[in-house]
DNA sequence: ATATATCGTGCAAAAACGTGCAATGTCAAG
DNA sequence: CTTGACATTGCACGTTTTTGCACGATATAT
């Protein structure tokens, strides 16, 4: 067997199994253990994967899977939530979904402005708490864990109740054909109600959520006034929500230029 | 199992579950416990996580704010909301105040317990979340930063929906003459309600709030079903609430012998 | 106050490591 | 064909890391 035939090997057996234990692999090949370790420390040096003690891991991933991919993903969110933050107007009434996104929207609000916040997140409620300006009213139902939102029938009949100048919807999937959807059926009803409740919804969406597909719909693309995208969004896809009639909105500089 | 796979394994649980429990992952993975200890104790000195007795617990989210302030919480509410919290059964459905002391009755339940804790304060709400084996329900409402509980017409609305077994309540006053009473209007009035919607009251007391009287009256003594006190609260007081009708729990031991 | 669990530390065995070296194989210049 | 430079591989050796156990110390529960 080749060396090189055996790295590649390696690197294979790496993305499959998402690991490697050197002796394993050795006893497998019928090769000596220091073969292996040779050859995983090269490519280590090379920058292919990650040398650990007992065999190798992905490099980007376990230690770069907490650290690196949370901030990562924290800072196109905290862009996204920033962008956001800027498009309430004092003295509006909005209302903020669950989500980390959202929750980068209320860590960026302005600190003395006054607003009325309306949410179905107990998570988003609590950090609101240090905005004194800002009267929150909380909608009730039963807590859907995974996402930290009230849902259900007591959520709908709350929301009945209420009326709000712009909604800030979080979703997993924005498509072009297969509209906007969630992970959560309950979730999309009440995303569905409080689009309903509002004069405006806007879209919070980070790349990943981008042409995908989640497995229920909240509602078609349209019915949505606007879009939040990260500044290093594709041309192209702007351009496509353009055409749905979406208004799109990047960066902090964004301006509301409705009404 | 390689070292860093086993801690990132071990990270991946804490951020999906919450927790973790030493004991149980070094049975779940077939290593001593010694070493799951150790592991845990070395991420933690990374930063990545916070060693508690037993396991451990995520550091920052929101979870990290819950933590900080338990350590703060003293050591009198600590050990109400541990009595309080072993006044739990199994299965039943119960309602949950806002404030401190209620919040220590939730750090203190049993982790695997199932149940059904109704809330109407979201900080409460979210320290609940990595009770996987309860089922939440909020009361939604108008947010009062103070106590951090929802209030008003929504919150009646919404209580009025619901039945429970047992009310946890906390007051910022008992005394047999003015009765249960607590500084906000609003909050008396929902306090009395969720009373009136559960088979028994149990009032949460730290030794401050005895023999004191606050600006709104929730309802006289008598309505409640039983108090939990700190250790070292006075035999006269405590005589003075079995002579109002109220049963009287202190200490972890407190079984409960109704029904 | 007593009993049980969990903790941290020291220690020893086992596993994995890196390094140096010899054996083997390849290839091209002589 | 021979020879020497170079690469690859397995082995030996001493070092480092990891792991489980024993022990006394704490913390928690009854």
């Amino acid at each position: 067997m080749l060396t090189q035939e055996r790295k590649a090997h390696l690197l294979a057996l790496l993305k499959r199994n998402g690991k490697i234990e050197a002796k394993a692999v050795a006893r497998e090949l019928g090769l000596s253990d220091d073969t292996i370790r040779r050859d995983l420390r090269e490519l280590a040096a090379a920058g292919k994967l990650q040398r650990v003690h007992g065999g190798a891991l992905p490099k980007s991933l376990a230690e770069g899977d907490i650290t690196a991919r949370e901030n990562i993903a924290s800072a196109s969110k905290q862009e996204i939530g920033k962008t956001a933050a800027g498009l309430v107007s004092p003295g509006q009434v909005v209302i903020i979904d669950g989500g980390t996104t959202a929750l980068q929207l209320v860590k960026h609000l302005p600190p003395d402005q006054e607003n009325t916040v309306i949410t179905h997140s107990p998570t988003i409620a609590v950090a609101l708490a240090p905005f004194t300006s800002i009267n929150v009213i909380m909608l009730g139902g039963t807590l859907f864990r995974h996402s930290m939102v009230n849902v259900g029938a007591a959520t709908v009949e709350a929301a009945s109740h209420i009326r709000a100048d712009t909604f800030f919807m979080g979703v997993t999937g924005v498509d072009v054909k297969a509209g906007l959807s969630t992970g959560d059926l309950e979730e999309a009803h009440v995303k569905k109600i409080l689009s309903q409740r509002s004069a405006e919804t806007l879209v919070l969406a980070s790349s990943e959520k981008l042409e995908v597909a989640s497995p229920y719909v909240v509602m078609p693309l349209e019915s949505a006034s606007g879009i939040v995208l990260e500044s290093n969004t594709q041309a192209s896809f702007q351009k496509t929500m353009k055409e749905s009639g979406l208004e799109v909105f990047i960066g902090s500089r964004a301006k509301r230029k409705r009404k």
